[in-house]
DNA sequence: AGCACGCCGACT
DNA sequence: GTCGGCGTGCTC
């Protein structure tokens, strides 16, 4: 009898079951298939086959062993590489490969669609470059020897890194080699189609949230036998697709949290970018105006000769000048109607406008008012299924909780006490919209956040209104940020983060100065004087004088000094263990008893690695779910990758509790 | 994660 | 009586 490993669509047994593989079957490794588990047919993927039992790495009796059913597809299969890459990417984040695999592919359809990808017309040289990107180009062409690299592209903003890496694809192109380029986020993709189909004279395809599964179904058919060569756009889920003979990965704004996926396995497909070069011998490029202090350490402590800096920005454009506006100074004189501007600033948006110049207003959250609260006696109006407070959102009249549905008309009358004075605390995107629309009710004032602008076609429509002078004032969240190259912006207002900076997180000041300096990087990208203004209540914290200075290597300085003071990444390598359920009790006493057995696991055999907790989530309760967590933190990564594998396969949850690990987690929930 | 079984309360 | 809520146990 013939055995084979099959990663299955089911967390049961962490997802690896054995099944008979009957002789009818012509069965390869990376096989697409149906199984028999319990009482209905699931999903699986045969990782090894033509094994007798007594090579089954499975501890179950012979006569439970079932054969596999049929084919899910015979479209299509993983290669061998992509089992390993599947294979390594489970083991590193400590989650059921079966999973992993079918989470990540497209789902599988009967009938293939068509798919058109763009194409790129081409009919426009690539501007000549720069000395300093031509530099740089050339190091980097040079470097390129069909082996693998990875390459620090570090370019103020505006300093023109399309234009290096437009050329490098082209490179890659000529040598009939595909490239694939990831992005942090869809909002980016309009741009970069449209400037790469300019300049390249290949097929171009977007990968991300837009593109329906049978898209992308047929996508993944047609770049795994695909001959010509072509580009892919994508988010991080296109680490995944199998492009037949890739010549080149680039992951732009390298330092971006969206490259982290937080639900299911919550991987960072700048890491798996990197990982996936090396198994396929290809080189891979970072780019960022604000590296991630991880990264830039790593390129400072062992590539440094793949290190390369673009310290000018383009079209004689100067960086912006910034300047901070201290929200403290004389509350008292202060104009309420203008509240939270000040009137600095509003004459400094005059000024723009009557320049027939745009601007751009970022705060970091959504809504009119961040919480209620009664004026008498402090009540806050809470979301009954989470420990958060309420939004106030104006235009809708109501309170709304941003992790679950709830919503509620807007209180007029205070529930404990009758009061009837509800005050509004802090403020969000809607509400700087209104208050710009007074101040200017001739001009069009713009939103640009997850409340307004709800579609991918909206969003392309409300930037392409920007872009053609439609909008004047555009007042947007993070969605605003990044990448964006707007001709006519030479004023940018920032508020908000100041709430960043207070975040109990050992990545909170990175965060901050890499979320100013990108916003204030919108200003002033095609030559003219540009400003930014940072409305602050603490203009003395050191990240602020660093973005004021522009200054990376202050900040990088002061803050690797701080990690390595607390033990911090890259110093340390961390990973998170969540336990959940929808009882608080028992949530509490699955940690504790948790807790228990993580300390005697590490007095035993992992005395270096640090476990904090348990307490509770930075939000206890979710859509009625109660989070606990652990943090271990260690220097020695394979210490902290067995003692989460030892977990696994050893501590039985006496409650039905979900755990969840997450290796290298960027927010500390 | 599903799915079934089995126990219990509440409703015609 | 029996419908359905959810706690528990099992699945290659």
């Amino acid at each position: 009898m013939k055995y084979c490993h099959v990663a299955v669509n089911s967390p049961f047994n962490d997802s690896l079951l054995s099944y008979v593989q009957e002789d009818k079957w012509n069965f390869t490794e990376g096989d697409l298939v149906k199984v028999p588990l319990g009482k209905r047919m699931i999903e699986g993927c045969l990782l090894k086959i033509n094994l007798s039992f007594s090579q089954l790495d499975d501890s179950i009796s012979e006569e439970k062993i079932k054969p596999i059913e049929d084919y899910l597809t015979e479209d299509l299969k993983l290669s061998q590489e992509e089992i390993l890459f599947y294979q390594w990417i489970a083991g590193y984040y400590h989650y059921p490969v079966g999973k992993l695999i079918f989470d990540c592919l497209p789902k599988i359809l009967k009938k293939p669609h068509k798919l058109l990808p763009v194409k790129g017309i081409g009919d426009i040289t690539l501007p000549i470059m720069t000395p300093d990107q031509e530099a740089v180009w050339l190091k980097i062409k040079n470097e390129i020897d069909g082996s693998f690299k990875k390459f620090l592209l570090h370019g103020v903003t505006g300093s023109g890194k399309t234009i290096i890496y437009l050329n490098l694809i082209q490179e890659m192109l000529s040598q009939n080699k595909s490239v694939l380029f990831l992005l942090p986020e869809i909002n980016l993709t309009p741009q970069f189609i449209h400037t790469f189909s300019e300049y390249l004279k290949v097929d171009i395809y977007p990968y991300n949230s837009s593109i329906s599964n049978s898209k992308k179904y047929e996508m993944w058919r047609t770049l795994k036998n695909k001959n010509e060569p072509c580009v892919v756009i994508g988010v991080r889920s296109s680490i995944f697709l199998p492009i037949n003979n890739l010549g080149l990965i680039i992951v732009d704004e390298e330092h971006d949290h969206s490259f982290k996926q937080e639900d299911r396995c919550p991987y960072n497909a700048r890491d798996l970018a990197i990982k996936k070069a090396s198994l396929l011998s290809i080189p891979v490029i970072l780019g960022s105006a604000t590296p991630s202090v991880e990264t830039y350490y790593n390129f400072q402590t062992k590539d440094e000769k793949n290190y390369f800096s673009l310290k000018e920005r383009v079209n004689q454009s100067k960086l912006p000048l910034i300047d901070l506006v201290d929200l403290r100074k004389d509350k008292s004189r202060e104009n309420q109607e203008i509240w939270p501007f000040k009137e600095h600033s509003i004459k400094k948006i005059t000024e723009a406008l009557s320049k027939n110049e745009q601007v751009v207003v970022f705060v970091n959250r959504l809504g009119y008012a961040n919480y209620l609260q009664c004026s008498a006696c402090g009540y806050q109006f809470f979301c009954p299924n989470c420990t958060i407070n309420l939004k106030y959102f104006h235009k809708k009249n109501e309170i709304q909780c941003q992790y679950c549905d709830y919503t509620d008309k807007k209180p007029e009358i205070c529930p404990q006490c009758s009061n009837l004075n509800i005050l509004q605390i802090g403020f969000g995107t809607e509400k700087l919209q209104q208050v710009l629309k007074k101040v200017f009710p001739s001009k069009t004032i713009g939103r640009f956040d997850r409340d307004d602008v709800t579609t991918f076609k909206k969003l392309e429509q409300r930037l392409d209104d920007f872009h053609r002078g439609k909008i004047d004032i555009l007042v947007g969240t993070q969605m605003l940020s990044k990448g964006h190259n707007f001709k006519n912006v030479n004023l940018v207002l920032i508020f908000g983060v100041d709430l960043q900076l207070n975040f109990p997180d050992f990545r909170s000041n990175e965060r901050a100065y890499q979320l100013l300096t990108q916003i204030s990087g919108r200003s002033g990208r095609f030559g003219k004087d540009s400003e930014v203004l940072i409305h602050t209540l603490a203009p003395e914290n050191r990240v602020y004088q660093y973005v004021k200075d522009h200054d990376f290597n202050l900040f990088y300085e002061d803050e690797i000094k701080l990690r390595k003071m607390s033990k911090s990444p890259p110093y340390s390598k961390i990973a998170i263990i969540y336990v959940t359920s929808q009882k608080q009790n028992e949530v509490i006493e699955e940690a504790e008893i948790m807790g228990e057995f993580l300390k005697n696991l590490g007095e035993k055999y992992f005395q270096d690695i640090v476990v904090l907790g348990p307490r509770t989530a930075l939000i206890e309760k979710k859509v009625n779910k109660y989070t606990w967590v652990f943090m271990l933190r260690g220097e020695n990564v394979n210490n902290l990758h067995n003692l989460l594998s030892t977990l696994q396969k050893q501590y039985v949850p006496t409650k039905r509790v979900g755990i969840k690990i997450d290796v290298d987690p960027y927010q500390i929930q």
